[in-house]
RNA sequence: CGCGGGGUAGAGCAGUUUGGUAGCUCGUCGGGCUCAUAACCCGGAGGUCGUAGGUUCAAGUCCUACCCCCGCAA
């Protein structure tokens, strides 16, 4: 089929891949424009583009698409258009291009975490399962009917970005899937059960602060479904200090004290209920490493609760 | 020219302000003690101090340029 695709990080890239392996012909990609990012604020350019460019597929930039691209879109003629992860609203003028309508890949299963972050919702809230749903996209966010969609069992060491790029791998499969039913008439819309429906914010930096009062489970669920941003993070001397990755551990004693801290024993820290070992850091300025790593050449002592 | 932290033994760090024999914790190797140990004691190996140049009797430390890593802000 000819598509239009829409999609801006990585995570759009395994079904940008699993597209062009499945014969489709991608007639454009629509990508967010390039941003200062990093030291030196540098312009970087989405993957998304970087995608497009390689292969010679013409590369949209639109600030709104919604404003600038409806001509671009429709001159395309596309049979379908595929959004993952893109980042902006299309209003229903562009939902109306495509023949056979477009596609989203959302990173949970409906109606369950809607929103932009439904990954790290899934694990700070501990579901047992997490997956991948394709659905019609409509003027609501993530609303759309559900076309197919596929439950793994969530790792429970796997931080945030490891899960991405899993359901990243899961999504792109079960995007030419769902094409291929399309194409066929083969699929069923299944419209959202709006009873059920969840809706999460964006992450943000407010969100760093662990609470050691809550049952271990909760912190470590904190702890991995924020890494790789913004990362929970605790306040020591020489700035904030991440939490990257932790483990269920034993122990108790009063919340964010630190039970143990030698290379030997791990970075032990009680919680509400049970302890955590903190298993990977990284320190104000450092670079990411493993706790007992960290313990070889600094100190800690007392608690990590609030300052 | 956005702001800032850092590169020293296999790992993690101190030492740089006030130049003067390279230090700590862990690991590793050898020995000892113990019923036993993530235990303890003794001893050893292991470092072009990011790179290049400069100042100096003497540079990890001061000066200049460059490379690499990281955080913040966006």
């Amino acid at each position: 089929m000819r598509i239009a695709f829409m999609g801006t990080p990585e995570f759009a890239l395994p079904s940008l891949d699993a597209l062009e392996a499945a014969g489709h012909e991608i007639a454009a990609v629509f990508t967010q424009p390039d941003r200062p990012k990093g030291r030196g604020n540098k312009l970087v350019m989405p993957p998304v583009k970087e995608w497009g460019l390689k292969r010679g597929i013409p590369v949209y930039q639109p600030v709104k698409i919604r404003l600038e691209s409806v001509d671009t879109l429709r001159a395309l003629q596309p049979d379908v258009c595929v959004t993952a992860a893109f980042g902006q609203l299309l209003s229903q003028e562009l939902l109306d291009i495509p023949r056979l309508g477009t596609v989203n890949v959302h990173a949970s299963l409906l109606p369950r975490h809607r929103g932009s972050a439904p990954i790290a919702w899934a694990i700070l809230q501990g579901d047992a399962e997490i997956g991948v749903t394709t659905m019609l996209t409509v003027r609501q966010l993530d609303a759309g009917p559900m076309l197919l969609r596929r439950a793994i069992p969530r790792d429970p060491q796997a931080t945030c970005g490891e899960l991405t790029r899993t359901l990243a791998e899961l999504g792109a499969s079960l995007l030419t899937e769902t094409l291929t039913g399309l194409e066929a008439g083969t699929l069923t819309p299944t419209p959202q059960d709006e009873a059920a429906m969840t809706y999460e914010p964006m992450l943000s930096r407010e969100m760093s602060a662990i609470d050691w009062a809550q049952p271990a489970e909760a912190v470590v669920c904190r702890i991995l479904a924020l890494n790789p941003w913004p990362c929970a993070t605790v306040p020591i001397e020489s700035g904030p200090l991440k939490l990257l990755r932790a483990r269920l551990a034993a122990g108790q004693g009063v919340p964010g004290d630190i039970l143990a801290a030698d290379p030997k024993a791990g970075l032990i820290v009680a919680c509400g209920e049970g302890a955590v070992e903190i298993t990977e850091l990284q320190a104000p300025g450092g670079k990411a490493m493993s706790a007992r790593d960290y313990l070889r050449g600094h100190r800690l002592d007392g608690s990590l609760a609030e300052s």
